[in-house]
DNA sequence: TCATAATAATCAGACGTCTGATGATTTGTC
DNA sequence: GACAAATCATCAGACGTCTGATTATTATGA
């Protein structure tokens, strides 16, 4: 067991997110086994329910995703009656976005399986380790927010989020 | 900018450990930009140098793969003449997969990128951090080597990896 | 005003990822 | 030896992900 030469390959941060990766979507999964839904679309919806009318390119930017990928993803979530979309009638490029009904309620009762979920997922790590991971990992990742291939923007598009910092 | 609702969705682990995966992909990609291979290729090019005329199947039990996805790629990377595959004598179900000249070559190449893609992930952490942070993924990834839904085979298939630990 | 950006959305193409089903081959058991 | 079970590979189908090109619409500036 000792001195395989794949440990090398098994002990590479690349090597170790894409497995976090894979585990993190298995057990969201499993978590929310009966409600059809996946990890993109989650955050999907989490996003439209605090930034009503917003459109797909800005949605893209606040999750870092592809236009193309977030776009394929909200047509699925339409198809399912998930997500309204009409044109903008002030501006015809766009497609205003919002909740239905059904969106809003399957949002709701997603919120205790995506908590086991996180729940889950953490639990192979102590309690005082789990902040310290995740203070590492937020460091790690938000260091690329404005270099990566796919940016991420944090606060945008949103009702001026309190402008006023009181 | 404080009080951003959707900073509760920047803050789950699994939308961070996403945010990384991206990262970590986009970060190889480019430091490797003309040689024109993923992760993934990489991946399984690293295994086949170390467990010569494997069967695809171990190839994904050793990267925690799915079966279908490793033999999708090697398809590729067969294709590509980077990876032979005949047909195993003493057992027709498998197909002996072994790397080419140029696949060996390509892996030699893909060193020096694949170290310089390592040290651009983790140059946000300080020095000390990175360590913390790896092992803290290795004990979370690892944990779910056995229970996962694509379970991770590590040490498997290969030459009885010393067993002698001298 | 009118030609030129810039922007939102979509499409084409490529790759990765998983599940579930099917076919071919080997192994195990009686 | 023959039937059942396990194993390797592939296919069909669905979803996610990115790049690059194209279309429709709006904004900009000389």
């Amino acid at each position: 067991m000792a001195g395989d030469p794949l440990d090398d390959l098994y002990d590479r941060p690349g090597f170790m997110i894409r497995r976090a990766h894979q585990i993190a979507v298995s057990v969201f999964l499993a978590q929310t086994d009966d409600l059809g839904i996946t990890t993109t679309q989650y955050g999907i919806l989490v996003v439209l329910r605090h930034r009503p009318r917003i459109d797909q390119i800005t949605v893209a930017r606040l999750l870092g995703l592809d236009r193309s990928t977030t776009g394929m993803v909200i047509r699925t979530l339409e198809e399912g009656g998930l997500v309204a979309r009409v044109v903008d009638p002030a501006d015809k490029r766009r497609r205003s976005l919002e909740l239905t009904q059904a969106g809003s309620d399957l949002l709701d009762r997603l919120a205790a399986p995506a908590e086991r979920a996180v729940a889950q997922l953490l639990a192979p790590l102590d309690p005082a380790e789990r902040p310290v991971f995740l203070a590492l990992l937020r460091k790690l990742t938000g260091a690329f927010d404005a270099t990566s291939r796919v940016p991420l923007a944090k606060g945008e598009g949103g009702p001026a989020p309190s402008s006023e910092a009181i």
